[in-house]
DNA sequence: TAACATAGAATGAGCGTTCAATCTAGAACA
DNA sequence: TGTTCTAGATTGAACGCTCATTCTATGTTA
């Protein structure tokens, strides 16, 4: 029996058969959307047999499940900063130009709004929306928390949650914004945007 | 035999199949999908044949166009009545609660995230889309103006925009948040969403 | 009669998924 | 060393099914 279970060269192997999948997907699903990929689409973009993926995941589902776990680790890292930051307040202040231009990215932005609507119909994404929401929900309330406990205030956990909750819905909402109005001021908007967090963080 | 219940007139008769195939195809898209629901599953609803679709509508697509373009007549009334009243502030912070918690209904949010994501790709789609926005933002810019100024406040024109799009943002950014956290505080929430369009329409 | 309404079968393409067959590279052995 | 063994990696065809759309034929009305 081979006690030393698993070839040791495999795991970064499989490991990067799996990433080199999720990268060809998200692309396809980017710029045709999940129900509009086709697996043999996305083999292909992967360079690989339309059969061989199912090696790695379980099926198509799985993928996007796969992505949405993948896509909380970045923003899970930009709060991580912003709270070990000198000053967190500012911190954030700072990154919502970037991160409002990324949301609105007009490349990105269906994908986000189609993976929720699809968490709202299908129970296996949801559970992945749902987990990847508490996560980086809970990281995003203990940053703000930090905020508003250094300006003073002394919130109880609800109005923390409620601020966060907000905040992250005009990003969110800013997202659907970029698309039913594609010729929306941007400056004047991200002015508005940044006075409402400022509001919510310090007042 | 020609005891037809529902549509007794006879020139609107094409009217009256138009508005059934709607209705059963708006039920069809909210259950499961524009991508989940087939044109065999919205003749069933429709209580007619797959083929007889195709006599009131090019495509599936010039369903979902149709949709989008009913839907902003209800909230076209709604900006009408609020501009019509004697008090547009209040009569606007009145009818939030009950705009958020349809927005946030679990039966119709992913259908309406679902149409701006098919928008972001689809030309067709966000002609349909862009075009309905146009409508409904200039009726709601024109309330708020109304508001601001009855506020003593002159801004210009982009100010009134940007501040509509924030708040339309927000709307928008609530039903995903609906979504992605179903276990919402939706009185905490709700009561933070009411001061900030307060501030925004009055301050 | 002409014109329209309607049904239902036909079409051809594409889907996600499965699976038996092959390849490949390293371990075991001689 | 060279040879055999073996297990995972990989392929590509095939399956059964559903899809959007079209076509043809029949029913209805005026």
């Amino acid at each position: 029996m081979s006690a030393d279970s698993a070839t040791p060269a495999d795991q970064p192997r499989a490991e990067a058969r799996r990433a080199q999948i999720l990268a060809a997907a998200s692309d396809c699903f980017h710029a045709h959307g999940f129900h509009g990929s086709s697996i043999s689409q996305i083999s292909k973009a992967a360079g690989m047999s339309a059969g061989h993926i199912y090696h790695y995941f379980e099926n198509k589902e799985a993928i996007i499940a796969a992505i949405v776990e993948q896509d909380i680790e970045r923003l899970q890292e930009m709060t991580d900063d912003m709270r070990a930051a000198e000053n967190p307040l500012e911190a954030m202040m700072e990154s919502i130009d970037a991160a409002v231009a990324e949301h609105m990215q007009p490349d990105h932005a269906p994908l986000k709004l189609e993976i929720v609507a699809e968490a709202g119909r299908n129970p296996h994404i949801a559970a992945a929306v749902h987990a990847a929401d508490a996560k980086i929900m809970g990281a995003f309330e203990e940053t703000i928390g930090l905020i508003r406990r250094a300006g003073g205030h002394q919130d109880d956990s609800r109005e923390i949650r409620g601020r966060t909750e907000i905040i992250s819905a005009l990003f969110e909402g800013l997202i659907a914004r970029s698309i039913r109005n594609p010729a929306i001021d941007k400056e004047t908007t991200l002015r508005i945007f940044r006075q409402i967090v400022r509001d919510l963080l310090q007042r």
